[in-house]
DNA sequence: TGCTAGTCTGCGCATTATGCCTACTTTTGA
DNA sequence: TCAAAAGTAGGCATAATGCGCAGACTAGCA
């Protein structure tokens, strides 16, 4: 039963505060004991809470400033094969098929606009694409978080 | 000046094989000193390299198995406070201010589909908020991933 | 009421990592 | 070619880790 509780929460919350603080620190500053922490921390992991460490890394740092959406039109029974033909586009960071129209949200990113332009390209002529929509993300509007999800569970 | 170079690469590629491996072990497996790896970390860390701990915490394990992506169509002139109202929504993870005619793209989640049509409800009472537009995230085709970007990197 | 299972606690212990230091060598680039 | 930057090697005190174990406290249930 994957159960989450206030614990969990709180503890996620100190990791979120400072990441690299040790189990002992986190333990005092919860009020937990050392093993009780150690104890949630593994459990959490089994129970796959955490995700790769892709998802902490900057791409702007990386040399990619630039993001983009892009809306993918396709004909459905291409899906499959178009998984992996999106996967060999390294600038293609994440892909999600979207209910409504048939149809794929394509997070990429790229070096400037050229280089957008240049991968748009290769996602269009990949084979059951029919056309595609890109917008630039122009800023963060509310950067990623979830502490106020997380802040929720506390009193549980 | 931020410079990237292959070194770095391949420090954040061992990270994304197992985050929870120590500084001594990535410098044995890298064949660099301790000291160059607790460096090059300092490093990175100091660029921003790493985003927050947030990104790594899988919304489904805590509870929120539905991810939907809402477009938004606002009034220019509120965009500034939208910002602030949205970020009010708990259930809003993540928002960006898009070029092209879209203005906003919320990534939201959601314990199930009524509750991903109250918060889309919130969203459309923001004032300035015109049309949304709910796409729902069926699946992952390419889950996030940034390592082809760094191999890419490994060379230099 | 008493049993059981689960969790939290507190403690100890050996091993290992950390942070910081100095000195020396290699690489880099102006 | 020289100077600055980055890497290597080693040491050292402190602290964290992983592990085990016994006891306390709940909660569910017959």
């Amino acid at each position: 039963m994957p159960t989450f509780d206030g614990t969990d929460a709180r503890i996620l919350l100190a990791l979120i505060k400072d990441s690299r603080q040790t189990v002992v620190a986190m333990a005092e500053r919860l009020g937990l004991s050392r093993n009780t922490v150690q104890a949630r921390m593994a459990a959490l992991e089994k129970r796959e809470v955490f995700l790769n460490f892709d998802h902490r890394v900057n791409t702007a740092a990386l040399g990619y400033p630039l993001t983009a959406f892009i809306s993918v039109h396709v004909q459905q029974q291409k899906l499959q094969q178009l998984g992996t033909a999106l996967a060999a586009i390294p600038e293609v960071v994440e892909a999600h098929g979207l209910s409504g129209r048939a149809d794929l949200l394509v997070r990429v990113v790229s070096k400037g606009a050229e280089d957008l332009f240049r991968v748009n390209g290769k996602i269009l002529a990949c084979e059951g694409v029919e056309r595609t929509e890109t917008s630039l993300a122009m800023n963060e509007l509310v950067p990623f978080r979830l502490t106020p999800l997380l802040e929720r569970e506390l009193d549980k």
